[in-house]
DNA sequence: AGCCAGGTTTGGC
DNA sequence: GCCAAACATGGC
């Protein structure tokens, strides 16, 4: 793999990359839009397209300054052809890694990861990605991109100044005050950026005190907003995948101890393996019985 | 029409 | 600790 940068354009070239399965389809991240062809949102303060190619990706306009925040948005440092070695004696692990050959857990900025999935609980795809558009259109800066008009997140400091009602006449539900909540927990000093630099089980608890995050919310703002590959978040479909595909996993008692005896198996980068595992149960790829 | 959605919170043992 | 019920809304 190598990239370049060039007049404003980062060319990404060597390496399987999945533009739409990473961006959209694999559900970690609820704010990419697509539109003919290419994929636009609203990074690091800067609108940026995401175009697919067979060789790889190009990015434009990107920065010289922020070249090194993308790469790292993508995880294109990681090598995840080493990964299926290291799982090698977990055969659905290696079956799900291989499959998905252009998948990467990206590294989102924690706030916006924070957001999706307060938004994400007990809710569906399309539901999550239109509340998230709701409130950049709502609430978030204007940016333009090829044309096209994108707008932000809200900052926490501004979504602290939005009402509870008024998040609630827009449709988000009963969500709507943990997100207020949140935002003005964060907005007060809560150490968001800070948590990819604690330990797993401290970061785990201080994002739990924000209202609307729980167990599973705060492992999935981990694994994709702080740099924690081996939070592992449990939905029902990694429950029901853990439980299927692998015996020693089957008997536990509780999502909290699947949880706990999943990291323990899977090891530092047991996130990695369930996003890709995830993706396979959640789209049939591979059968969970 | 009714069940489900990448759950969390609250209150009861 | 574990369990049940309530919670808003829309997709399918």
């Amino acid at each position: 793999m190598n990239t370049t940068w060039q007049d404003n354009t980062l060319r990404i070239e060597g390496v399987a990359l999945d533009a739409r399965l990473m961006l959209i389809d694999s559900a970690q991240c609820f704010t990419w839009r697509e539109y003919q062809g290419k994929f636009y949102n609203v990074l690091y303060g800067s609108a940026i397209s995401v175009e697919p190619r067979p060789d790889g990706l190009v990015l434009y306009p990107v920065r010289e300054d922020l070249v090194e925040a993308y790469v790292h948005y993508l995880d294109l440092p990681r090598d995840y052809g080493a990964l299926s070695g290291r799982y090698a004696g977990f055969p659905y692990a290696v079956m799900a890694l291989e499959r998905l050959p252009g998948l990467r857990v990206l590294n989102q900025p924690p706030w916006e990861a924070l957001v999706g999935f307060i938004l994400s609980a007990n809710n569906n795809l399309s539901r999550i990605r239109r509340l998230c558009r709701l409130l950049a259109e709502h609430y978030g800066e204007a940016h333009e991109a090829g044309g096209l008009t994108l707008n932000a997140l809200p900052s926490p400091e501004v979504l602290s100044g939005v009402s509870e009602q008024a998040l609630r006449a827009l449709g988000f539900g009963y969500r709507a005050p943990f997100l207020v909540n949140t935002a003005r927990m964060v907005a007060a000093g809560f150490p968001l950026g800070e948590l990819d630099r604690l330990p797993y089980d401290e970061a785990h608890a201080e994002l739990t005190k924000l209202p609307g995050v729980g167990d599973k919310v705060a492992d999935c703002v981990l694994l994709f907003g702080c740099g924690h590959s081996s939070a592992f978040p449990v939905d029902v479909w990694v429950d029901r995948l853990t439980r299927a595909w692998f015996p020693e996993l089957a008997q536990a008692k509780s999502r909290p101890a699947l949880k706990r005896a999943s990291r323990a198996l899977f090891g530092e980068d047991a996130g990695l393996v369930q996003q890709f595992m995830f993706h396979c149960a959640r789209t049939g790829l591979i059968p969970v019985k």
